[in-house]
DNA sequence: AATGAATGAGAATTCATTCAT
DNA sequence: AATGAATGAATTCTCATTCAT
């Protein structure tokens, strides 16, 4: 027989952790149709099916509800990417699969996408949040993938590592942003080839004889 | 002698023209500090020296004051623009002289820029805007350039045109964001050839032998 | 025939200040009800005819209105606590116009006399307001009389001045604030004779041989 | 060996009467910080290591456990002022000795007279409990005292007895809640032998010759 | 045309109290 | 008996907009 104590405890955790988890699941519906300040914490917690005083037994505030947001889904979202260029060689492939990865990824969670996009990406005040910090380690398998290029002599040496990571993320963020800001009317997906090509030519070492 | 009267009436209207510019003047200032829910009518009338009610004279609402920010930028970006690209041939040239005139734009208007790329980009009732429709046109002269590129054949034809605007224009404005959000505080220029470089490279027609 | 600008902007003027006064009458009508947590904005702007949010165009907060009350109550206080004591002589004839002036001025006044003895009195965050220190002032005429007295030889000058204030004050507060609590049972003027005559005899210079 | 049961039903009840004293404790310590509305059962819950729902074991609301303070307090009081006037005889230095006790009493129980001074005397609700006629009792020895000095015809009998009680405790109140409104930035014994000199010379019969 | 006083809807947050475990 | 999660009522303050002057 277990011990009743502790598969008590078990049981209260876990009850905890779900509501918990239904609450950021709830602010997710909610913040991505209306903005932080037009959302209300009434919304939320009517549509998560509980009084709103207890969302405050969860959250401290209405802004550490919202900054708790991208915490978990920054976690699915790295560990799915590892998982995906899992046995991949070569940077480019990988670069390749980050592309479709990414699009991907969105696709399948466009509730996010217009948080973290057309929200938290924008915020002065989210910059400054450990979240952010957190966010942006989250995309540092991209500068892994491009030092990995370098270094196989694929990729060029004579710009800034940086300012490559800006491209390839600033290209990715815009098309999601548009797509969302449609209504996701097209396919995410759809050019995620030709986009693959034109990144892969730009950041090629040794560039074609220049004409111009 | 002109008639008094038309004198009078030039003279009110081109008041009233006054007083509308520098509302929107005040209202950059504000909503480039604050976003469109926190900052206030009052802070704005406070600014532009009149009373909280007059504004509602010149505009039918805050939101009608906010979309009619770009308008005027707009026009100034385009004409300052076409100064710049007049003389120049070659697609690639053009392509370098837009992306530094587009980044000198926002390093000397980042109130401006604040407001354009950190909330109307992101604002989903921006998109069904007029003004929007406007901006888009703006930005046209990119395609012309990509067109003339094309027709020249230094510019890939296997790519969706379309595709190719988004890059360009992705990047620029994922940079003027990060600028922004980075409080100004590195040279947005700093990086405008390296960019224009590996644009170019990923643009160009016949790309070099693939190795991958 | 006289200016309309002065005349209209004197109108306006004394509107505003009349407005006022009847914001800060409400408020002392439920202020001397409630204590000032539970006492609402929402009712004394009811009481006062007026919406809620009126109230923040002439006070910045709850708070900033309780404590405006005392102000121009302890002005009406002295001005008139003067004229009871003007053409008196003799330190211990004003002591006895003082106690029943005061007595008097809370009979007549007992709604501010719920606030200001059993609310403000016993606030810390009100012992740092100005207001406090404005209201300590207003009794300054007590100290007059008694250095006067000490002057005179009739009033004893073996003890500490403000030890006499405290022991006068001290009394005739605590027999308000009985009254008061006593939901102004009796007749607070009742005993006002016998108070001043063992206060003055214990005020009194060359105390009578002790006996004990 | 005495039963087991009887025993056990022993412990139990002592073991209920200490958490109520140790939930007291914790409500005094709270109370006297922060106002009655200010403090929170969560909180008196935390100082005294316990659940917010056990304290609604022991008492009936937030109110009741307010308005439960001051009874054992007031039994300590009583009995430690009856063990400091043994063996004193003259109402004169029993009035001495009174003085001093009071405020040796509360300069030795501040956080108990901040909450009796500063909150219940005050408090409307307060005077319709049953403590309060419990807490009037306790000053009733005052009224013996001076009862006493008029038989032994050193006290003045032209004067209501409750006035002469009120002079008495009025000052002494007053005298404790300025000191405590201060941070008891100074000794309160300071000018105990002051005080009672003047209140003494104001109670004696026989006063001197009337100047005034 | 300009003013600015008045409006009143709207929202986050707190906390005493209950009650299932 | 003890717990502590859940409740939901209750309140201050802000601010876009209106309208009488």
């Amino acid at each position: 027989m277990l011990p009743i104590g502790g598969n008590n405890l078990t049981h209260i955790m876990s009850k905890k952790i779900i509501r918990r988890e239904s609450i950021i699941q709830a602010a997710i519906e909610v913040f991505s149709k209306k903005d932080f300040k037009t959302a209300s914490i009434s919304e939320i917690a009517q549509k998560a099916g509980i009084a709103d005083g207890t969302i405050y037994q969860y959250f401290k505030s209405k802004e550490d509800l919202f900054f708790s947001i991208p915490i978990e889904k920054t976690n699915e979202f790295r560990s799915q990417l590892e998982l995906h260029l899992e046995g991949i060689s070569g940077a480019f492939n990988k670069i390749r699969k980050f592309v479709w990865y990414f699009l991907y990824f969105f696709k399948t969670n466009p509730d996010y996408g217009r948080i973290l996009m057309l929200e938290m990406r924008v915020s002065k005040s989210f910059v400054k949040t450990e979240t952010y910090g957190f966010l942006k380690q989250s995309v540092s398998q991209v500068m892994n993938i491009i030092t990995e290029g370098q270094n196989e002599g694929v990729i060029r040496q004579d710009t800034d590592i940086y300012v490559l990571r800006h491209l390839i993320l600033g290209i990715l963020e815009h098309m999601v942003s548009r797509w969302l800001l449609k209504e996701e009317k097209y396919d995410l997906l759809e050019h995620h080839e030709e986009v693959s090509r034109i990144l892969i030519d730009g950041l090629r070492a040794i560039p074609p004889n220049h004409l111009t």
